[in-house]
DNA sequence: GCGCGCAATGCAACCGGTTGCAAAGGCTGG
DNA sequence: CCAGCCTTTGCAACCGGTTGCATTGCGCGC
């Protein structure tokens, strides 16, 4: 069995309370005792059990971390920092895989269950009313990639995806594509339409620029190629604005495997600047997401809100710039 | 504040035990009680609170889940797959980072205070005195992907490297590569060194086949192609058995960007099949490392542990199987 | 009608810590 | 030398559950 406080207390000869209050940052105990303590805390191996000291703190540094993007690439980033920045300072990520099957109540459910002091939602597909679904449990709640609202009920930090629309718009027009496309997402995801939305009002009123859109069913690499193959016997346009990073290489594998050359004769644009985009042989032109500053502005909001937890739900957008590659034509001179 | 066992009992006019039992399989209550507490529970909207029960009973139903893979692709559905079969079967994956700058003891440390009931090493690059250190601490441990062993320590599922390493080289000379490379991952990591055993035992002997050897500095994209690039001008083998699948997928890159065809100039041929191998423009021939199986068994192991804590050590190896695809020429015939 | 066995229930101790409160001890200043 | 204050320490209650044990009550057979 696991060393406890009273058997450390026991070898010390000192109450259960001092060793305590040995491991507990600014209660008060003298020099000699902690001393005392510690020699007899090392020889036995102690460990203080943050599960049980939980119950009376209220705190168990645990934050659920839900997702359901388990199959696209850049959620290996997405991951990576999450789990890292949280240890960093202290806090362990409890992990929710949202699967199709699951119900997202069970969700909450099981957090509350473990008794996590704050849950990320980290999904651009998760409709608004997922991270709400915590919200009304009282728990601290962040909404990492979700859409902006003027009326937030929980935090989000994300893009907005309708200026990305925009730029996406804007980028094409400049290189003087007269035909273009927007392959999007699954259509009921808030960041697909957001970037629709942009899409087609910044191309709105352009004299000689034509637009189409359709949707790929996931934001996967097999969507994105299924999508594309479906498109070239219906005629293509100039060039596509993709989904996000993952889709536009689908669509690119689908477009050189028909034989056409990219950017010679589609040009293609993704979104998210995942690490992949940089690869010699895909070299992708694509809408970077600031993925690090949204993931440490997520964490430390979810700190904040651990002291605040009737803070009033906050917008935090962060802004996206282009990054050329070799994917679509170079602009008009 | 969270409705706690107490508020039940009173709402119910019973006991707290009484409410306790109805929360637990296989206690004694009867049915008139059952439908008390649990219209009361329903009405409070009571959850038990697992920490609290954890105390108690021991169990906190938490897997601690260590990996150091976090930047390579295969790991996303390595990842997916462990915390939906853990979650699946009522168990929390509690996941650890390994980054080169954490202290591995640290990471025993931190898994011991939340009294995770068992461990997973994920990891075919960890030194088994990693998951030993585990072991010797109390936990039940096993190391999936790790080295398998005839005297293990702790429990292993993963493949075999050696065969593995074997079973390249007999491919690459039935198809009559006359000088056949070994471009491996990290030097020091066992699945390389195994690897390369195989593969070199199996070759050596072999008339008019020439082997050469060297090694990428980790599994990564980035690593394969700087290490095919500094090959290139120092004379290539005609073929390549590539430490995983990222890797091939980097050097095809350097291939490629340096003018060469494959598998017209040189062959590769990696190992996993991850998602991405069977993708269109890369359509890597590979060993298929089978990953839902090995984690399948690794979850049961665990499962297994925690009810026989003295179970001796088990090592359980996977077959691989070669999976053909467009990068290596046909058979001799 | 009585004794017995069994199922259902409550009491209270316990899991591993934390913390308010009061007592003890040391130090200060007068 | 004493009063008073502050720091240090221990006691005991508590966090939210679980469980061994004793008690109660019921149904049954004779």
């Amino acid at each position: 069995m696991a060393v406890t406080l009273k058997d450390v207390a026991e070898l010390a000869g000192v109450s259960t309370s001092a060793v305590s209050r040995t491991f507990t940052a600014g209660a008060s105990v003298s020099e000699q005792m902690r001393a005392k303590v510690q020699s007899a805390a090392q020889e036995l191996g102690y460990r203080p059990n943050a599960l049980a000291s939980s119950l009376t703190t209220g705190r168990t540094k645990l934050i659920g971390l839900v997702s359901n993007n388990f199959h696209n690439p850049i959620f290996l980033e997405v991951f990576d920092r999450f789990t890292r920045g949280l240890q960093d300072r202290g806090l362990r990520p409890l992990i929710v895989n949202l699967t199709d099957e699951t119900d997202p109540r069970h969700s909450v459910e099981l957090l509350l269950q473990y008794s996590v002091d704050a849950v990320i939602v980290a999904s651009s597909t998760l409709p608004p009313t997922f991270a709400n679904a915590f919200r009304r449990a009282d728990l601290p709640v962040v909404h990492t990639f979700g859409r902006p609202s003027s009326t937030p009920q929980v935090d989000v930090v994300g893009i907005d995806n309708v200026a990305c629309g925009a730029l996406a718009g804007r980028t094409l027009r400049a290189r003087g594509y007269s035909h273009v496309g927007f392959l999007g997402g699954p259509e009921d995801a808030t960041s697909t339409q957001d970037r629709l939305y942009g899409f087609l009002s910044e191309l709105d009123g352009s004299p000689g620029v034509r637009v189409t859109h359709s949707f790929a069913r996931a934001y996967s690499f097999d969507a994105g190629r299924e999508e594309m193959r479906r498109l070239i016997p219906e005629g293509l346009a100039e060039a596509y604005f993709c989904g996000d990073d993952v889709l536009s290489i689908g669509a690119m594998a689908a477009l050189r495997g028909a034989g056409l050359d990219v950017p010679g004769d589609v040009g293609l644009i993704g979104l998210n600047d995942m690490e992949m985009a940089r690869w010699e042989g895909i070299d992708l032109t694509t809408i970077q997401q600031p993925i690090g500053e949204i993931i440490e502005r997520s964490i430390d909001r979810v700190i904040y809100l651990l002291d605040t937890p009737d803070a009033p739900p906050d917008v935090c957008i962060r802004s996206c710039v282009l990054v050329e590659r070799g994917t679509l034509r170079p602009a008009l001179r």
